[in-house]
DNA sequence: GCGAGATTAAATGTCAGACAATAAAATGTA
DNA sequence: TACATTTTATTGTCTGACATTTAATCTCGC
């Protein structure tokens, strides 16, 4: 592990590249020790502050773990499926916001992974994803529910459908697809109308799922996606038409 | 922005959540710059070094990025895909390897959502992805290619299947699955019966992209899974063996 | 010999103050 | 005005210190 001291890049981000490096590569396996921060200092020539700020960075990708007392010391951290979901969720997240990515493209995004999940989840989900969804659907059912709560209900159904499949590479990755959807979804405002629609829609994937009926588990998921898209440019349309009449009573 | 003193948690983690909350909230935008250190930390009431370890874990996130000088400072990141991509590829590759996942599962999941992207990718390619497809199949005949070579052509070549869809939210899903599996093909050993067959495989699929025919290829990906499964799978039992036969003579 | 409590030591967490390096802005000058 | 110079604000780095935490060790009574 070496550094090149008259690179214009930080010192500490050059020391946490080589750190980095050395873990994927697999010279520094799970929960081996890495040395103290006073002898990553002798060893990179460098001060401590400037190895600890190397450290952080890698404890907020979650690379390593850092404990204090006597035998304390970093880590090299198991990257969990939790802790990789989370910082996913994190990331996709502020993709979308931060990159004017219309619904639709997210929608399309979005839908296309779950689609891609039912088969497998048709063909093994268990007894307790199917209730999970089940009582999902009667939750969504229920009159005093917040747009909010309504939106949760949704993203655990979601995640009931996906971890059916068994997969749990899978699940990562959709778990940044659907719950970064999430913000997007929380623009609309659910009608009573509308969630009775929806409701039905997962009606008819939980009995998909149930039957374990592939085709009708695609179909139902594609009348989903249609319904949101539908239900998201209703609610753009609206903007627009009271921008219009601001407009209009402003000139 | 708050963070509580007295909690057990290291202060640079709560300063880094708290300004990472308010990015996520919304409450600093693209752009903005942070107050510098010293101001931070007088904020927060702790001393530079903490503010400056909180600031590099951001920075590690690609949340931040920092500039020297007079009119320096942190300023909240526009998030890219590319960099994105990036910690994905990192995240998901450290997530299999960590994870003991089997080929089989990576192997699964990978294939699940390149057949997501499949139709949109048949429906919408350019010529130019069409093309990437071709320039990488040529590659892979080639015959004095190094394994690793044929392996990050393969990687190409999905790719631009995968781009072809022309959605970025997937393109960026994908990477990690496509990417992150490189390390386990590398394991696989391909003779030049199997880049044959590979080749034949792949000119299907750019045949099907070609044609902008969502069913052959959808076939011709299937292909692609079960051969790559059973070449995976008489790598691992060639290597059962041979540990058996050590096992034997050992005995 | 052994267990409980006190001590020690090693490590991270935090702080204060200083200087170096950088780059933009302000200033001076032709 | 155009260009060179100086100033200034800010991050990057260093030194040295102290606080806090925790495991290991030691001590002592039984």
């Amino acid at each position: 592990m070496r550094i090149d001291p008259d690179s214009t890049v930080d010192l500490s981000a050059q020391i946490a590249k080589a750190i980095r490096d050395a873990i994927i590569a697999g010279d520094l396996i799970v929960d081996q020790r890495l040395p103290s921060e006073s002898e990553l200092a002798d060893h990179f020539h460098v001060s401590r502050p400037t190895v600890r700020e190397a450290l952080k960075r890698l404890a907020a990708q979650s690379l390593i773990r850092t404990q204090r007392g006597a035998a304390g010391g970093a880590f090299v951290n198991r990257l969990r499926f939790e802790d990789a979901y989370a910082q996913q969720v994190t990331t996709s997240t502020l993709l979308l916001s931060m990159n004017a990515v219309s619904f639709d493209v997210a929608c399309e995004a979005r839908y296309a992974l779950e689609r891609a999940c039912a088969p497998l989840s048709a063909q093994r989900r268990t007894p307790d994803q199917l209730a999970t969804m089940r009582a999902e659907i009667h939750r969504q059912g229920q009159p005093g529910l917040t747009d909010e709560a309504f939106c949760a209900s949704d993203v655990t159904f979601h995640r009931a459908l996906v971890d059916g499949a068994g997969n749990k590479v899978l699940s990562y990755q959709l778990a940044g697809a659907v719950e970064a959807m999430q913000p997007l979804m929380n623009m609309i405002t659910f009608t009573a109308r509308s969630r009775e629609e929806i409701v039905a829609l997962h009606t008819d994937i939980a009995d998909a799922v149930e039957a374990q009926d592939a085709p009708k588990l695609d179909a139902a998921l594609i009348k989903l996606e249609a319904y949101t898209r539908l239900l998201a440019h209703s609610v753009v349309k609206s903007r627009e038409n009271r921008a219009a009449e601001k407009e209009h009573k402003t000139a």
